[in-house]
Order: C-alpha cells, then sequence, then structure tokens
DNA sequence: AAGCTTTGACCTATA
DNA sequence: TTATAGGTCAAAGCT
C-alpha cells in the first residue's frame, strides 16, 4: 500500500466499525489468567495475519491509542491480539509494532503498562507527518506508525491533562505528560513533540480502568477553550470513537519479537518504565 | 467559575 | 555517594 492509500483513507474515513470491540480493549484492564496475565495475552499467539473483512477492529481501541485502523485490512484477534493483514506486509509500510518481551511480573505489568509509537517516517522518508500512536495491549509492544496515521491532537477518545513538559536529553524534542483525566484512572501518556509540531513519539503508561468515555465534553465553560472545543468536536462526531485517528485505512503491522532493541534505544526505556 | 496549559521547582531513579 | 536525567507537582495565568 502506498502512503498515497492512507491519506485517501483518512480522507474518507471510515472507521465505523470501531465501536464493536471497544470494550474488547478499549483500554479496561483486560480479564487476567490465573497468573495475572490477560487472557488474551496470555494466550498470545503468533503474529498471524487474520483476514476479518466483515468486522472492522480499531487496533486504537484495543490499545487505547489513537492509532485507527480501518476496516477490513485492519482487524485484529480478539483472542489471539494478532493483526491480520494479509493484503500487507511489512515491507509495505513504513512503520512497524515492536513486540517486547513481558515483563517478568506479569501482573505488575498489568498496572504499569507502556507502549510507545514512534515516528519511523522520520528515519526512513520524508512524508509529512502529523501524528504518531498506537501501542499494544497488554505488553511491551512497541508500535511504529506512520506519522500521517493519526491526527496531531492524538485524541484517542479519553480524556486527558497535560501536567507537565520537560525537554528530555535525549530527544531534541520536548515531552508532554498527560494524565488520563477520569477519575481514579492511572493511565499516562507521553507525547514527544517536534519543533514544527508534530508528533514524533507517544508513550503510554498504565491502562485505563474504565470504558472510553462517549463524552468527554465538560459542562461549563469547556466550549470556549479550544482544547475542549477540539475535544468536543471530535467525541461529537466520532461517538466514543477516535475519529481523527480512525481515518486510516489499511494498515500493515509487522508484528514481531523484535530484537530492534538494540537499535531502539527507546525500547529500553519502555522496559523499564514497565517495570 | 471550572478546567486546562504553562512552567519552574521538586522528587526520585539510575549510572 | 553524588550528579544527572526523567517524571511529577502545583501555582499562576488563560480559555
Amino acid at each position: 500500500m502506498s502512503s498515497s492509500s492512507f491519506t485517501d483513507l483518512l480522507a474518507s474515513s471510515g472507521v465505523d466499525c470501531y465501536e464493536q470491540d471497544e470494550d474488547f480493549l478499549g483500554g479496561f484492564y483486560p480479564e487476567t489468567t490465573g497468573s495475572g496475565l490477560p487472557k488474551f495475552k496470555a494466550a498470545q499467539p503468533p503474529p498471524l495475519p487474520i483476514s476479518q473483512p466483515s468486522r472492522s477492529f480499531a487496533y486504537s481501541e484495543l490499545l487505547d491509542s489513537p492509532l485507527l485502523l480501518s476496516s477490513s485490512h485492519s482487524l485484529i484477534s480478539p483472542t489471539t491480539g494478532a493483526f491480520p493483514f494479509q493484503a500487507f506486509n511489512g515491507s509495505d509500510f513504513p512503520w512497524q509494532i515492536q513486540s517486547q518481551s513481558q515483563p517478568p511480573n506479569a501482573a505488575s505489568a498489568l498496572q504499569e503498562e507502556t507502549y510507545v509509537v514512534q515516528d519511523l517516517q522520520k528515519k526512513q522518508d520524508p512524508v509529512p507527518r502529523e501524528f504518531v500512536a498506537a501501542h499494544s495491549y497488554g505488553s511491551d509492544r512497541q508500535v511504529k506508525v506512520p506519522s500521517y496515521m493519526v491526527s496531531r491532537n492524538s485524541n484517542d477518545g479519553y480524556g486527558w491533562r497535560k501536567y507537565g513538559q520537560k525537554q528530555v536529553k535525549k530527544s531534541d524534542n520536548p515531552r508532554s505528560y498527560f494524565k488520563c483525566t477520569y477519575p481514579n484512572c492511572v493511565s499516562k501518556k507521553i507525547v514527544e513533540t517536534a519543533s514544527d509540531g508534530q508528533i514524533t513519539e507517544i508513550i503510554y503508561k498504565g491502562g485505563h480502568n474504565h470504558p472510553k468515555p462517549e463524552f468527554t465534553k465538560r459542562p461549563s465553560s469547556g466550549s470556549t477553550s479550544s482544547a475542549n472545543a477540539r475535544r468536543m468536536f471530535n467525541h461529537a462526531s466520532a461517538v466514543s470513537e477516535t475519529h481523527d485517528q480512525s481515518e486510516s485505512s489499511s494498515i500493515s503491522f509487522d508484528y514481531e519479537e523484535v530484537d530492534e532493541e538494540k537499535e531502539q534505544p527507546e525500547i529500553k526505556r519502555l522496559k523499564r518504565e514497565g517495570q
């Protein structure tokens, strides 16, 4: 698939099917097995592409992230967590999902899941990007997605409040720290933004312990805030869907255990954070 | 008036 | 043990 397809698809946005499995992975902590591992995670199968044309799945939902997959090509197996991308192979897309080994303590991992999305495009080709997002659910899987796959505001259907920003040494870009605004939800995300305003990396920490709110609009003043307005707009049109992100269509995941760790310093960091 | 962003200071983990 | 980097807090200002 070409990048042009992405844009086209983004434009046509057929995110209609996300809702379907919203509860499945919508950020909830999945049921856990006796060992403390999420069931679907415990049953984690190999990276087998599964084709389920009749059922669209929002990867973003699954991962609580802004990444959207649309329709027939972006189906994920609820039970396996595998991403069906028969139509494509990893080489077709400039981005990929990176899996990381499960932390020794699965139970703790549940409490502190970390997902990372970074802009591969940056390294691979100069295509305009405005956002990168995605994360895997239940494991330290690293997902790399072309920035143009996701919206700039990284709206993933949840309410986020920025609580800090910092320039980190390892990156030229400042990081913004966000917390989920849902009461008692400890989910956080770190967004690294380039000087041009483009998001180059998103790191999700912890999972949501609540369903994705259909509306995050604020009863009062919110309407005046650009941020709130944006949020409201997104939700109004998407109804609990991550519209911005949902607009991608064909996505190819290279779902494989990555030993890119050596070349991806972020992964090490993630592992550490995921502990 | 409520909620959000900004931003410097503070805290904590790691080397 | 100390220095440094990363992450969080919280006051102030803004929408």
